[in-house]
Formats: structure tokens, C-alpha cells, sequence
DNA sequence: GTCTATATTTGGATAGAC
DNA sequence: GTCTATCCAAATATAGAC
């Protein structure tokens, strides 16, 4: 792999336990093993740089895994509870840590990052835009699917959080149940 | 106002706009106004224990919002998608520094700060417990009113971190409408 | 492009006079 | 209880040889 994904592989994933500011570019280095100089030849504008890279891949791989989930299954109600009882699952025995890290991230430096908050308004935008795609393409109409989405995203990020400080994927099954019940009440023209 | 006192309110206005890494001691003395020996002397646990009793305080201070909040009106859809709308109104208004940072400080010190983990872990669950007897009071099936709770506090938490992010007020908007919806789906005992 | 050495600032915390 | 001075480690970033 070359030298500049190792360091912002390395800070994404310090940063998904961690957060962003006591995230060390020491920590970087040594967890990439890569030295020093390396790391400021590939990103000039030290940990910030990094840390949008890092940010940009982690939502990319995000929107992917959500984005599978919510196109998988005919009802879109019940690919939603799944989706949501997935990822407790997945936490429950693969780990706490093993959460989006981007809602923690966005709250961290929303004032006081502002080249990072409007990478991880990027990500959030982008998330909506893919979601609406997905859910309109399913008959649903467009408002409706931007106002779900929206939706989705907060209670998932917002769940995700419970869940790891709680230490139980409950939380995150019942937003998903709560989140399949609104859908539910949203028309669909093709399919119903 | 007492010396503790205005310490740990220092605290938890730093927190409130960089979180709890990003905030320094120094900060936080130069904010209260005390001389760093005092602050020793009233915490001597130093920064995470100043971050446990603001982390409280302000804890308390958003559940008797949010309480005040689901208690009013007639109608629990209704008074759901007000409080979401009325916390949109104000961010949006007096700005996007004013939010609940509870959600943020948890992704924060999840891993790397069990004590104020476990601080954080009481939070949420007194918000709960305290969001489920006022539902209950409403005539709502105990179970019923766990799962929605729960769940709306990951929506009001995501959705608080979404609005700041992207500087709107819709993310909070749409979350509480779909609560609202969800809400409506719930059988209520006493009421209908 | 890689690597070592180091500059400089800031972090949290402590000592001890008053 | 208050305050000043200070310690020591860690932070980010830079300089310059190779």
C-alpha cells in the first residue's frame, strides 16, 4: 500500500476511537510506520489535511454500506429495520469501536475546524443525495424521500452513539424499528 | 457565584463548542477567572473530573427541557414535532453553538475515557427513564414508550449534530416529524 | 521521497508561599 | 482557600542531510 494511504488509514482509524483532536500525529506516524517526514512531504497541511482525506474515506465507505442495505429487500420499511438491527449485531460482537465515526467527528469540530466541517457537511450532503436516489427509485416521492433520509442519517449517528456509551445494540434496534414504522406511513406510487 | 461553580461552568462552555480533548485546563482557567491552584484544590481529579460534574449539570439541564417539552400539549405527535421544531428555531437563531454536546462528548471519551464513559452511560439512561414515565403518564404501553424514547433521543442527537454540521435547521425539522409519524402509530390506552 | 534531529508551543499537573 | 511559579511530557511542525 503506498505511504500516504497508510497515514490516512491509520488516522482513520485512530480517529474512529478516538476522535480528531486527541488523535497525535505521533499516534499517526507510529501506528502507519512511517517517519516524520514522510507524513508532511504527502500532506503539507499536517493533521487537518489528513484527517479530510481520512473523513472523505470513511463517508465513501459509509454510503456504500448503507446504501447496499437500504437497495437490498422489496420492502423498504423492512430493509430498514434489518439495516439497523445489522449494525447492532455487528457492534454487539465485532466491537464497540466499530461504529461510523463521522457524527462524533462532526460534532468535535463543527466551530472549531471549519475546512473539516464542511468536509463532513460534504459527507452528510452526499449521504442524503445517494439515499434520495435509492428511495425515490422505489416509487416514493421526492420530498418524502429526503425528509426519510434525513431522517435515517440522524438516527442512525445518533443511535450509534447511544449504543457504543451504553454498551447495548438496543438503541439501535429501536430507532430502526421506529424509523421502519414512519416509512410505513409514507405513500409509495409504484409499488402499492 | 461560587469558585467550583464557575469552573465547571467554563468547562462546559468550552465543551459545548470544542468538545472535551480540544478543551484545555488553561482555557478553562483563564474563562472562570480562577488561578490554576484553585482549580486543583476544588477538582482534584484535574480535567476529567471537571468534565464528570459539567457533563452532569448539563445533563440535567436538557432533560428538564426535553421533560418540559414532551409534557406539554395534548397530543404527544404534536408536542414531539414542536420540541424538534422549536430546538430548530433556536439554533438556527441565537446559533449553532446551541446545542446539547452530550452526544458528542460520549462518541468522544466512549473508548478512551471509561469514567466519563459511564458518566455519560447514566446521562442518557436517566434521560430515558425519566422520558418513559412521562409517556407512560400519557396513557402509552410501557414497552411502547421505552422504544420511543430511546429513539428519540437518537434523533434529537443526530439531528442536533446534522444541524450544526450543515447549518441548517431541517435536519431537526424532519427528524421530528418522522418521530411525530411514528409516534402516531402507537396505540394509546387512555386517550383513544 | 525518506529519514533524523530538533524547534517551539501547549498540554495537564504540582509545589509551596501566603 | 488563593495564588504564582514551575515542572515535565506531549503536542504539531520544520530543517536539512541523504
Amino acid at each position: 500500500m503506498q505511504t500516504d494511504q497508510r497515514i490516512s488509514l491509520a488516522m482513520a482509524e485512530l480517529m474512529r476511537r478516538q476522535g480528531y483532536a486527541a488523535t497525535g500525529i505521533k499516534q499517526v506516524i507510529e501506528a502507519a510506520g512511517v517517519p516524520n517526514g514522510s507524513l508532511y512531504h504527502h500532506f503539507p497541511g499536517g493533521k487537518s489535511e489528513i484527517a479530510g482525506v481520512a473523513l472523505r474515506t470513511m463517508g465513501a465507505a459509509y454510503a456504500e454500506l448503507v446504501g447496499g442495505l437500504l437497495a437490498d429487500g422489496d420492502d423498504l420499511p423492512a430493509a430498514i429495520e434489518q439495516a439497523f438491527a445489522s449494525a447492532a449485531t455487528d457492534i454487539e460482537s465485532i466491537g464497540w469501536v466499530n461504529m461510523c465515526p463521522v457524527g462524533t467527528i462532526a460534532g468535535e469540530v463543527a466551530e472549531a475546524e471549519p475546512a473539516l466541517r464542511e468536509v463532513v457537511a460534504d459527507i452528510f450532503t452526499s449521504w442524503i443525495d445517494e439515499g434520495v436516489e435509492l428511495v425515490v427509485r422505489r416509487g416514493y416521492r421526492a420530498d418524502d424521500a429526503r425528509e426519510l433520509v434525513t431522517a435515517l442519517v440522524a438516527a442512525l449517528e445518533g443511535a450509534f452513539v447511544m449504543a457504543r456509551t451504553l454498551r447495548s445494540g438496543e438503541p439501535l434496534r429501536g430507532a430502526g424499528r421506529a424509523m421502519a414504522a414512519y416509512a410505513s406511513t409514507l405513500p409509495v406510487g409504484v409499488r402499492r
